[in-house]
DNA sequence: ATATAGGGTGGTGTCTACCG
DNA sequence: CGGTAGACACCACCCTATAT
C-alpha cells in the first residue's frame, strides 16, 4: 500500500534528482535508499542544518510505502530529541529529513550513475501452489520487483541437483508472467553457463528455483520479528550516534518498556 | 517451452484547491 | 507557509491469447 505524501524541498533538488536517476526507477530507488542505506548525518553542524528552512522551496509528492513513512517518522523523532538537547525550540519534520535524503541520494547516484532499466517479460510455468504463495506474501503488482531484487541481491544459484531442478511436478502448471530487468536476466544466464551444456538447464528451471527460494525465505520471515529487528537496528544506530553511557541506559530502559 | 502482440489498468508525476 | 487531498493524463507494466 503506497501513500501519496508531499514534501517541501529546496528549489532545484527535484531537477537534480530527476537528472541523475532515470524515470521509472526514481521512487523505487528512493524507497530502497531510505529503508536500507540512509543514515542521519553524524556531523553536528550538518545535523543542525536539519532545522533550517530552505530559502526557496518547492512542493513535491512521492508515493511511499507505510514502511518507508514509519522509518521517516523514526528519523524525525531522533532529530527532534537531538534538538531538545541543544535546548532548541525548533522542531523538524519529514520534509527537512527528506531534503537531506535527497542530497545524499543525488550524491550517491552522481558518483555511481544508474542506467535506464531495460526489462523483458518472462512467462514462467509454476505450480498453482507456488503462484498462490507468492500472491499471499507479496502484493500482486510487486511480485516482479521483489523477485528481481531477490535475484540480484541474494540469489546465489540453485542449491539442488540438476535432476531435482528439472523435475516436473505432476500437477498442472500455471503461467506466472514476470517482468525482470536485463541485469537480472544476465545474472541468471551467468548461473546457467556454469552448468554443462548436456545438462540442458534452461532459464525457466533457474527461475523456478529462484521462486522456490524466495518463497522459502518469505515463509521464514515473520513480520513481527522483522519489525522488531528493524526497531532494534534503529535503536542501535541511535546509540552509536550521540549517546553518553547514561543516555544508553535510558534508551535501553525505554526500549524494554516499549516492549510490553 | 518460450517469445511476442495487443489491450486494460494502476502507479506516477503534475496541477490545483484547500486546510490549519 | 507548510502540508494534504483529489483529479487526471500518460505510459510502463501486467495479463491473456496466440505464434514459434
Amino acid at each position: 500500500m503506497k501513500i501519496l505524501v508531499s514534501f517541501v524541498l529546496r528549489k532545484g533538488q527535484i531537477e537534480r534528482f530527476n537528472k541523475v536517476i532515470p524515470e521509472h526507477l526514481r521512487t523505487r530507488l528512493l524507497r530502497k535508499f531510505i529503508l536500507n542505506e540512509y543514515e542521519l548525518p553524524k556531523d553536528e553542524s550538518e545535523l543542525v542544518s536539519l532545522f533550517l528552512e530552505p530559502e526557496e522551496s518547492e512542493v513535491y509528492p512521492f508515493r511511499l510505502s507505510e514502511e518507508v513513512l514509519e522509518r521517516l517518522d523514526i528519523l524525525v523523532d531522533k532529530v527532534n530529541n537531538y534538538g531538545e538537547k541543544l535546548a532548541s525550540q525548533k522542531t523538524t519534520n519529514r520534509s527537512s529529513i527528506m531534503r537531506n535524503i535527497m542530497d545524499r541520494i543525488i550524491e550517491k547516484y552522481e558518483k555511481n550513475p544508474v542506467s535506464e532499466r531495460k526489462w523483458k517479460m518472462k512467462p514462467v510455468h509454476v505450480t498453482k501452489e507456488q503462484k498462490e504463495l507468492l500472491q499471499k506474501y507479496i502484493d500482486q503488482r510487486e511480485i516482479s520487483a521483489v523477485l528481481e531484487d531477490f535475484i540480484l541481491e541474494e540469489y546465489k544459484g540453485p542449491s539442488v541437483s540438476v535432476q531435482e531442478l528439472k523435475r516436473r511436478p505432476k500437477e498442472k502448471m500455471e503461467i506466472l508472467v514476470i517482468t525482470i530487468s536485463d541485469d537480472a536476466t544476465e545474472y541468471l544466464k551467468k548461473i546457467i553457463s556454469q552448468y554443462r551444456a548436456e545438462d540442458k538447464v534452461k532459464m525457466a528451471h533457474i527461475l523456478r528455483d529462484a521462486i522456490n527460494q524466495l518463497i522459502k525465505k518469505l515463509e521464514n520471515e515473520n513480520p513481527q520479528k522483522k519489525a522488531l529487528e528493524l526497531r532494534l537496528k534503529h535503536t542501535i544506530e541511535e546509540l552509536m550516534q550521540y549517546s553518553t553511557i547514561e543516555e544508553v541506559q535510558e534508551l535501553l530502559e525505554n526500549y524494554n518498556t516499549k516492549e510490553e
